[in-house]
Formats: structure tokens, C-alpha cells, sequence
RNA sequence: GCGCCCGUAGCUCAAUCGGAUAGAGCAUCGGCCUUCUAAGCCGACGGUUGCUGGUUCGAUUCCAGUCGGGCGCGCCA
């Protein structure tokens, strides 16, 4: 629909150019929708683009433009209001013809091809195997799932990303910590390791690893020495027991990935030797006490970066260069990384790396899409997030006490940049608090028409139906039918801004329409005509919250 | 001290690359089930968009300053 008016637009500037009325290069104008219906259903600000260049009036450029827009069957009335809107209001074939639309395209409405079968890869979770996933990670696979669900129907080719850091100090720290748990030593125990992992599933790793047991994870599978002494032993069955454990928590939030990058595999193939003596070959590096280090204050970073200790070990960001590499030479001429915002100081860091090899990547990439951090609350407490401590809520738990629908809602219904309080005792009270049930209550209340048809042998004739669009011609209907249209932008929005949450927001107000037009009036009536319009619409409506339900990971019940 | 994010109704949050009269939900109060699911609908109440300037036809949005909150500023990851 917008697409259309943009372009009946600018035919209209083209020709008041060509007929040396408007001396002005055609200004980079919006067709947006009206706040008020008042102001009719699209408007056009190109008027008040165009005051200084031309030196005339808002309203007398707004009336010229008028002059020449071209007909269409779907605009019906036109007017310049306000400081100088074109407000245009559209026709009941153009409403119709969505509604059609709709029901034609079925689960691909609302999808595009705006990315043009272009390749993306979405990097996001990527937690360190050393515990289970907590809220934070949870609101990252939320948002990060999401993304890729909206790149994937607005025509881009998505690969969603895992990195894992499976070597470095933390990944060390965890090898002791289970060495510590199969001899028996607990976390009050003076002999615990000072920044040991405490967590009680320490202590299942420790039991399994004695026990001989076998991880499967990726196409292999890792089985342990059970030697209490043979801590890489430890290491590589601890790393496999997590990842096994994130992966399954992962795959019950609805959420899967198509690589699993190794943090280890780019030492093994040398991947991050490459990167430091590319950089140096550069220039871009220098030796100061003992140490190798990135002039990253040279790529807008306010000091420079140690990339080679003074003991040999590369610091971690050198590795995630070298990733972001094998990223760019994969072909990800668009990437992204979902990133809580207590990392977001690595970013300028990875950035300057990169810059540093001269390759050609620019300085901006990859995108990088933050989101602040999550508070939980329980019984109207904060609860304190520690993975050394082991006392956090995990994604395991969300989804036990709240449900994965309701979960993936709340974690993704709200700007990234806004901190997120998770409420424990909302979110499981699964009462009308919860906005995830009103939309999911919309959808089903249509499945439940369709059932009442069938037990009354009443026939859906949708060539008839498209027919008769006409008898929708109530007030709540035509919000509905305006709500419906709304969806193909909100998607492309979505994505292209990265802001998933205007989806979950959308849907709220898709179903409210829905519900005041439900109650407004009865679906199932006498008049054939007027039945099979109204169920279409309906039907329409369930696409769309099909369609968006399933872009969100959210489940659409035919009854609830 | 420096950098990034946030500050909108009592609470939780929206506001379409700067648009018209700032919107929802929850809470509070008052109504609606003989009707396709009341997890619903209708109405009322609720605002100096933290504050002060600036930019312009127009600012919740952009800029500067200021106050408050969060995060970051390691040869940790």
C-alpha cells in the first residue's frame, strides 16, 4: 500500500519538475500512516520538505503536487491539512484488495524480498560453556531468534551463529572447579579454587565425569577418562557436558542455530597467528613491556589494546578478530551480533582489529544490535544474577515456571535499549496480565468460529466472499481490515531497524481490534453475503496472527 | 573522570528515519454474558515527555548543558 502512494507521489514531483513548476531535486519525502483517521489513512510530508528549495508555501506546493497526482482506483479523497499534510484517504477497493491479498498469499503475507536473497549471518547467545543460560542469555536468544526469523521474510539468506568460547581462562577455571567437585571438595572448603564456579551443576559434571559417561554433542561424542588427574580430560568433558545442556535448553526456547564455531578451532588452524601478523604487517601494532599490542586508538578506541601478553596468551578479543574474519570470509557481507550491553566496550575493540588487517572491511561492520541488561524479581525481590555463585535464574527455569510462549513474549516485547525487568510472578501467573493470551485468545477465537461452521454445516465461499467485501462497513470491521494492512510494514520496519519488539507490540494491537470488532458484531449471521465477508476478514485475521506468532517463536492455539 | 544506554500517566512500557490533539496494558472506579470462548468488550480517571537552553514550518525524537539510574573503561572473558 505505502509502496504504491510513494510511487504516485513521485510521478507527481517528476512532472511538476518537467513542468518547471518545482526547481528543486525531489526531496526524500515519507508516506506515512495517519496517527488520527481524521487525517485520513496515509499522509505525505514532501510539501513541507520542499519550503526552502522552492521559497513558496507549504500549502501551495501541497495544492501543486495535488494538481498532478495521478489517478488511482485506490485513493479516494485527498487533502492538504495542518501545516501541510497531504492526507490521503483511501478507497474501499484498496482495503478489499488487501483483505484478498491476504487470504492469496496465506502464510507468506507480511513477507518481502527486500534483502534480495542476500547473506547475513546472525551471531547471538554465544555464552561461555561454563554454566546454564540465565535471563540475560534468554532475552538474547529472544531477540536474536527473532531477527533472523525477520531477515529470513524479508528475503535475506539467514545463518544463525554460535561462538563458543571453549578455550581461555574462564574455560580453565572451569576444569578446576570440577576437579575440584570429583575430589570431593566443596565451595566452603578452604582448598576451593579462588574463582572456582560454584553452582551445584558442578557437581553433576564432576559425577558424570567420574562415572564414565558419554556427551553427545555436535556429530560427536565426548567420553570421559574418569582420571581425576587428567584435567584437559576434564576440560573437554566439562566444555561438551554444557554445551549439551545449552543446546537442549536452547532447543526448548524454539531456538537452533546453523554453525557452532569453536573458539579452539581458530588456534588450530591458525586462524589467530594469521590475524596478529596481519595486523603487525600493518603496522598497526607495536611491543611495549613485554607485551604485543593493537594501536586501536588509531580506529576510534580511546586507548590501546594488549593482543599478546607478556606470557604468550593472546587477550580474548584477538580470537573473536579472528572469527569475525572467518565471518567476512564466509561471505557475511552483512552480519550482525545480538550483544549485552556489559560487552558492548568489546565492540569498538573487535571493530579496530578488524580495521587493522586492511582488508577492505568497512569500519561499521558488523552490526552490532545491543540490549540492556535484566533484572528479575521474585516475590518483590531482585534477584541477584552470579554464575560464580550459582544463584541465578535460569532459561530452563523461565520456561518451567512461565511457559515458552509467554517467556519468548516478554523477553522480546520491549526495546532493546530499555532495561528489562523480568517479573517472576507475572510472567507465571497466567491471568490476563499476560498480553501473550490476549493475542493468542484473538487467534483462537476465530478457530472457534470456523468449529461452530462445521457443527452448523455452514459453508465458507471465498470467491463469494471477495465478492461482498463491500458489507464490511462498520466502524470496528474497517479497523480491522486497517490493522490487518498494517503487517507487511511492520515486519520489513522490524527488520530493517533491528527492533523486534515493534512486532510484539503490533500484534497487541492487531488482536484489540480484532476483539472489539468480535464483540461489535456476529460473524455467523443469516445474510450470505454479509456472513461470508465477515468470515473472511476473520480469516484474514488469523493469518496475520499466524504470520506474526510465528515470527515472534510464539504459538498460535486453535483453542485455549 | 571518560564512553554507551535509559528517564514519558500511580506501575510496566509504546510512539512508524523530526510530524498534526503523546498512546496501550496493569492498577482504581462504573457498566456489558438468552448471542461464534467474559483470557473479552464499553466508559471514567490519569501527563509541564526529569530539568534548562538551542536548531525549524514543527521536538518525546536532533544538538549543548544539567540532574537521576544502569553498563563499561584489565596483560579478565
Amino acid at each position: 500500500m505505502k509502496d504504491l502512494l510513494h510511487e504516485l507521489f513521485s510521478r507527481a514531483l517528476e512532472q511538476l519538475r518537467r513542468d518547471g513548476i518545482l526547481d528543486a531535486p525531489p526531496p526524500a519525502f515519507v508516506i506515512e500512516r495517519t496517527r488520527s483517521r481524521e487525517h485520513g489513512d496515509f499522509a505525505c510530508n514532501a510539501a513541507m520538505l520542499l519550503v526552502k528549495a522552492v521559497g513558496k508555501k507549504p500549502r501551495d506546493i501541497a495544492m501543486a503536487i495535488v494538481g498532478v497526482l495521478p489517478a488511482s482506483p485506490w485513493v479516494s479523497k485527498v487533502e492538504i491539512a495542518g501545516p501541510g499534510f497531504i492526507n490521503v484517504f483511501l478507497s474501499d477497493t484498496a482495503w478489499h484488495e488487501e483483505i484478498r491479498r491476504v487470504l492469496h498469499e496465506g502464510a507468506h503475507y507480511g513477507h518481502s524480498n527486500s534483502g534480495d536473497g542476500r547473506a547475513i549471518g546472525i551471531e547471538f547467545v554465544s555464552a561461555n560453556p561454563t554454566g546454564p543460560l540465565h535471563v540475560g542469555h534468554a532475552r538474547n536468544a529472544a531477540i536474536g531468534d527473532t531477527l533472523a526469523r525477520l531477515y529470513s521474510a524479508t528475503g535475506w539468506k539467514v545463518y544463525r551463529e554460535y561462538y563458543y568460547n571453549d578455550a581461555g581462562a574462564q574455560i580453565a577455571n572451569l576444569a578446576l572447579s570440577v576437579q575440584a567437585r570429583i575430589r570431593g571438595i566443596d565451595p566452603e572448603d578452604p582448598r576451593w579454587p579462588a574463582a572456582g564456579y560454584r553452582g551445584e551443576y558442578i557437581r553433576d559434571v564432576a559425577r558424570d565425569y567420574l562415572a564414565g559417561a558419554s556427551v553427545e554433542v555436535d556429530k560427536g561424542r565426548v567420553t570421559s577418562a574418569a582420571d581425576p588427574d587428567d584435567l584437559d580430560a576434564i576440560r573437554e568433558f566439562s566444555v561438551a557436558w554444557l554445551r549439551r545442556e545449552q543446546d537442549a535448553d536452547l532447543r526448548a526456547f524454539g531456538v537452533g542455530f546453523d554453525v557452532y564455531f569453536l573458539e579452539s578451532s581458530l588456534y588450530v588452524d591458525g586462524k589467530v597467528l594469521q590475524v596478529v601478523e596481519r595486523i603487525a604487517a600493518e603496522g598497526h601494532s607495536y611491543e611495549a613491556a613485554g607485551a604485543l599490542w593493537l594501536r586501536s586508538t588509531g580506529f576510534g578506541d580511546d586507548k590501546d589494546r594488549v593482543m599478546r601478553k607478556s606470557d604468550g596468551t593472546y587477550t580474548y578479543f584477538v580470537p573473536d578478530v579472528a572469527y569475525h574474519l572467518s565471518k567476512w570470509e564466509r561471505g557475511y557481507k552483512h552480519a550482525a551480533t545480538v550483544l549485552g550491553a556489559d560487552h558492548h566496550g568489546s565492540l569498538t575493540r573487535v571493530r579496530a582489529g578488524l580495521q587493522a588487517l586492511a582488508i577492505g572491511i568497512p569500519c561499521n561492520w558488523p552490526d552490532y544490535v545491543l540490549y540492556q541488561m535484566v533484572t528479575v524479581m521474585r516475590g518483590g525481590e531482585e534477584v541477584k544474577i552470579s554464575k560464580r555463585a550459582g544463584s541465578y535464574v535460569t532459561l530452563r527455569d523461565l520456561i518451567d515456571m512461565a511457559g515458552l510462549d509467554a517467556t519468548r513474549y516478554f523477553l522480546i516485547a520491549r526495546k532493546g535499549d530499555s532495561q528489562l525487568v523480568f517479573d517472576i510472578d507475572l510472567a507465571r501467573s497466567q491471568t490476563n496480565d499476560n498480553p501473550v493470551y490476549y493475542i493468542q485468545y484473538a487467534h483462537a477465537r476465530v478457530c472457534s468460529v470456523t468449529r461452530q461452521m462445521h457443527e452448523r454445516a455452514i459453508v465458507f465461499e471465498q470467491t463469494h466472499a471477495l465478492k461482498h467485501l463491500g458489507r464490511l462497513d462498520s466502524e470496528p470491521a474497517r479497523a480491522v481490515m486497517f490493522e490487518v494492512s498494517r503487517f507487511p510494514e511492520i515486519v520489513e520496519n522490524a527488520a530493517a531497524n533491528q527492533e523486534p519488539h515493534l512486532l510484539a507490540q503490533y500484534l497487541r494491537e492487531l488482536a484489540g481490534a480484532f476483539h472489539v470488532w468480535y464483540n461489535a458484531e456476529q460473524f455467523l449471521v443469516d445474510d450470505e453475503d454479509l456472513r461470508n465477508a465477515r468470515v473472511a476478514l476473520a480469516y484474514a485475521t488469523r493469518q496475520v496472527l499466524a504470520n506474526g506468532l510465528g515470527l515472534l517463536g510464539v504459538s498460535a492455539p486453535e483453542s485455549m
